[in-house]
DNA sequence: CTTCTTGCCGAAACCGGTTTCGGAACCGAG
DNA sequence: CTCGGTTCCGAAACCGGTTTCGGCAAGAAG
């Protein structure tokens, strides 16, 4: 045995250049081949693939790149200001996308940007380089100068959630305006007639859905809408904390309040403590999002449960859809959140909530996990 | 004013050849210009430079890169599998990145695992297409294939973390072995004399660590090491949770926990709780990681906070420098962690922990926000 | 047996840069 | 004036692909 060469681990690239080398082709033909030209026979063609795939060829993404102005990478900027810091789903989200980017063999770049119009100055950054042939646009707002920037420039992308002016616009989204229906109209089922809503904040698309959905809840349950019972702008738990005390204490407080986040619904909870009411039973409620402190929340929360993951999977697979030149109107997606009854609603209380009441039955006609 | 002449929109980037022409020069003399090479006079180099401002000349990352070998654009490829999925840092430590690699006008590749194998798969698939020029890699472990992958590729990365190897290792690190050690003193100073350790998980480097800085704790307080009073493999509340219990039953059970993990001190909560302990009275806790539901939690906790997006920011600027040729041996930084005190912790009580004491000084001697 | 297609592939231009090479112009020294 | 040495830039090769163009050969049509 002769010892053994060194730089074994510097093992360069195979190109198109050794291929054709290999085979006696031309590398245009090589190129040709793989890429499904019809000039091709049929012979050489698995020619051509089998050796690839022996010599493990796996043309450069970037020199493809200059030629076909496709980088082969799908872009995601996401917002990092303040108050946008807690994210519970990013893993399940970026996860959801990059597997449905990996078996592409594309890849993912995201970048952050601290508001909006550093959102946009980042886009276009990004598309200035080539560095990515389209985006997925997450938290979409009713109108979002995001889309104007793509829809003038003509780049491709995919809105998760919907918006205003859907001119041009692919996108997937939950019907969160439909479970909130359903929370109203299953707390309607318990026996609450007083049910408030505290919604999220009204920039977002998703905010005007809900309180409609809200509103759908208690048309179909015949009860009159109130204005005094709802309440917005609560993003957080602080926030859920104060809203939710403004309608515990009004003269004639809800028995059951339906929140469009968890982490508002989280803030209630406080909000209930404070005043000695015992959620599930004094005060129900159910609430959206599906976030992991919800299950271990006390009482675990009933809320409609959001698959981040599958969302991500779809994005990435419209878009690609978008990038290849499908028109806009046929992808457009809205799936359901589904129901995790658990044990913050319960049955309405006797007696309008106050101070005394019978202990009644602590809750439990509930499903688990639905 | 004539007719503004359509697809205005469309406007082509300007090329090298675009300035080429513009200034009469070579395209290759304009690319030296750029790249600082030394024979190109002053006069010509100031030209070419205003020019190319100008007219908003950006060079084309994927263009260079097929000459040069560099992708501009870094990789990090994060653990989605089960049990990774809390990651509440996520966002501050993208946003670290984020900006370190806008500023040098490169870019974030972001890839998804479901486990270790297929992790260094992900990361193969990288540099074989060339889309990354190095790796920050997150969560390192005692023994780390991924390091491995990239020593023997020669591929430049940097650790978030130290390793058990630290051949051809750049890094940036918190040291968590210090904050538990001064945990375990400020307890003592508190007048504790049982205290107790839940550590994370032991794959990771930084457990042997922090065991380690508990037990140097220990003997700067001069307290003996009592086996009996460590726990591991707490990452999670509900394994915190377990664990607390644990130590909390034992016939003369700590007065104090040290946890590795802010998770974990929330799981130490609820079994303190389930047994009408009061933490902060009956049972001080001390944390790290400085999550953010550590300040909402009742008592708030204390604990040291890291900060996840300087991290972020200084990991990269240290791939950089990797991927620019300086040694791994001179880029190596470790910043501690900083207290912010709470309400956690407080004066040891005055009879051993169980059932009935007097009502104490509920404790006030912290600072906030240390 | 020509001529016209058609199928299939080679050659070369091209994409937008970087890098090497060589030579023109200018310089001071002899 | 000649010569060797710099300074500075143009020309062209190169990176790894894609795409256009044109031509050869075989088969079909006349």
């Amino acid at each position: 045995m002769a010892i053994a060469q060194h730089k074994p681990a510097l093992k360069r690239r195979v190109t198109i250049n050794d291929l054709a080398d290999e085979l006696g082709l031309a590398k245009g033909t090589i190129s040709r081949a793989l890429n499904g030209y019809p000039d091709i026979s049929a012979s050489t063609r698995v020619r051509v693939t089998k050796a690839a795939e022996r010599m493990g060829y796996q043309p450069l993404a970037q020199a493809q790149a200059i030629r076909t102005g496709l980088a082969r990478s799908l872009g995601l900027v996401l917002n990092a200001g303040p108050g946008n810091t807690h994210k519970p789903f990013l893993t399940d989200f970026l996860d959801g996308i990059s597997r449905a980017v990996s078996k592409e063999n594309w890849s993912l770049t995201v970048a952050t940007a601290m508001d909006e119009a550093d959102e946009v100055a980042t886009m276009a950054r990004l598309v200035n380089e080539r560095k990515v042939d389209g985006f997925i646009l997450p938290r979409t707002k009713v109108v979002d100068p995001r889309i104007d920037l793509l829809r003038e420039r003509h780049v491709p992308f995919v809105l998760y959630g919907r918006t205003g002016d859907p001119t041009d616009c692919a996108w997937f989204d939950i019907a969160g305006e439909a479970a909130i229906r359903d929370a109203v109209m299953r707390l309607h089922g318990l026996g609450h007639r007083r049910i408030g809503f505290i919604n999220g904040a009204s920039v977002y698309n998703y905010a005007p859905l809900r309180l409609q959905g809200y509103k759908e809840g208690l048309a179909k349950s015949d009860l009159p809408f109130d204005p005094a019972l709802t309440r917005s702008e609560a993003i957080t738990v602080g926030q859920g904390e104060r809203k939710g005390g403004e309608l515990l204490q009004l003269q004639n407080p809800p028995t059951a309040i339906v929140c469009a986040l968890d982490l508002a619904a989280l803030g209630v909870y406080r909000a209930a403590q404070m005043r000695g009411l015992d959620v599930g039973h004094d005060l129900s409620v159910v609430s959206y999002d599906g976030i992991p402190e919800a299950a271990t929340a006390s009482p675990p929360l009933t809320t409609f449960a959001v698959d981040t993951r599958a969302a991500g999977s779809r994005l990435a697979s419209l878009l690609f859809a978008r990038i290849r030149g499908a028109a806009p109107e046929g992808l457009r997606e809205t799936v359901s959140a589904h129901l995790i009854a658990r044990g913050s609603d319960g049955p309405a209380p006797t007696k309008p909530t106050g101070g005394f009441e019978t202990p009644s039955n602590k809750n439990q006609p509930k499903g688990e996990n639905t």
